[in-house]
DNA sequence: TCCCTTTTTTGACCTGAGACAAAGCCGCGC
DNA sequence: GCGCGGCTTTGTCTCAGGTCAAAAAAGGGA
């Protein structure tokens, strides 16, 4: 278990990383309460699956840390992430009661579950909870819309950028807006995992890395950290405006 | 104006023909009494834009009759569409003052409109429509992740099979489920808008939809109206299961 | 430390879809 | 009926990214 995914024991909701940012982040003390009675904790280890496409899905929940991801598989092995899970995401859809995607564990991850029609019912009745899930969608969807551009029309190389470039911006989050200079990131995903969120090869990702390298775009310190020394170079290469 | 978008005036909500499945779908009379005092209707001629990225948006509504797109452009002119509005389909995001995406009336389309600030207060207040805003937010982001499969991922064979299969069933709304024997559709789009939509180019839509014809897969009565003559056959080139 | 496995890199070759170009088709206005 | 503009089809050539294969790194136990 790595350093980032410290064990939890019987947390309370006061206390927990993700209070103001899950979808309970607008819940007052009352519907806190309720929720902290609710809520359990589940863990899974690196590569575990959450969940199954067509299985029941007998729980939501809130990823409290790690990393998933959500995909769907074709019968012939091919394979598209839909999405990456970070702390405070959202799991699992109410209303519905069979998955639609697998959700797998890239990293060690700890789960916030409800059971699924516990929490339908306090979505019913809570209107902080049922505001913040259409906040949280919304969100989603956007940030769905957007893959869907960078699938459908980017180059590999415009993808990496751009895969780089919102990995700055989530590890930048809550920090002052970093638009220029350098910034270190770590990848939270092998080159086959980030091969499959951008609809390419892993050979294919592997050769875009060692170009941008070579460029001095980037720099690597082994194979998961690295160094963007200009970041307004690389967001040079995302193919989008900065808007 | 074509035949299946009539003119719309001063239509109370009561004789609408999206009531039961827009954004008003579970609200009571009470409630739809006061939608019909915000409402107004807005018209918009085929190519029409309907909204700009970037733009202030000063309303959200409802498509009632006509289609439309969601779509992104990027400065050297590559273009994705996201998604297609159809009747009852939603435009606008509350809690959002700017758009992020170009919407654009391909037929001439009429919109059910409210001011955007007027919605938003009614979203807050009126359980119901916040609930429905929910399950249509989900219902889109399911639909936009199985597209980012068929962008990602499929063949162009495989997208041009999905294209029509999806057609296929949304003009099959409401019938009983058909997968098997023969069906007519009218295409929606432009093999240019078509390509836009799929990350493909005119030409290749061009090409695939040659290659069906040839096949015996689709049989062609002009440019838009297509008959399959073998639904089930047509499934099996989705690279799709049918679940 | 040394295997053994997993991940990553690199090379050589191939192919599906893009780019460019030209011709065909169709509806519309005059 | 004719000519014009916007779609659509088809041909030819190119190339970005896929496929297959092998070597090189990086862990991670025992």
């Amino acid at each position: 278990m790595d350093l980032q995914t410290p064990l939890i024991k019987d947390r309370n909701c006061s206390s927990c990383p993700i209070r103001h940012r899950a979808v309970c982040a607008t819940c007052d003390d009352d519907e806190i309460v309720t929720l902290d009675a609710m809520k359990y904790y589940r863990s899974f280890d690196a590569g575990q699956p959450i969940m199954w496409a067509g299985d029941r899905m007998a729980f939501v929940g809130s990823v409290v840390s790690g990393t998933a991801t959500i995909e769907r598989l074709m019968e012939d092995g091919r394979k598209q992430t839909m999405g990456l899970l970070l702390p405070s995401d959202f799991i699992g859809r109410p209303g519905r009661d069979t998955a639609t995607y697998d959700v797998t564990a890239i990293t060690d991850v700890t789960l916030c579950c409800f059971r699924r029609d516990s929490f339908e019912k306090m979505v019913a009745q809570t209107p902080h909870i049922s505001q913040r899930m259409l906040e949280m969608a919304l969100d989603e969807l956007d940030a769905a819309r957007d893959w869907m551009l960078l699938l459908g029309r980017k180059t590999a190389r415009e993808k990496i950028a751009t895969f780089l470039m919102m990995i700055v911006r989530r590890s930048t989050e809550g920090e002052a807006v970093l638009t220029t200079g350098s910034k270190q990131i770590t990848l939270p995903l092998t080159r086959e995992a980030m091969a499959d969120y951008m609809g390419l090869t892993l050979e294919t990702v592997s050769r875009q890395f060692s170009k941008l390298r070579k460029e001095g775009m980037i720099v690597m310190d082994g194979k998961r950290d690295i160094t963007i020394p200009d970041v307004e170079a690389l967001q040079a290469e995302t193919g989008s405006d900065l808007s």
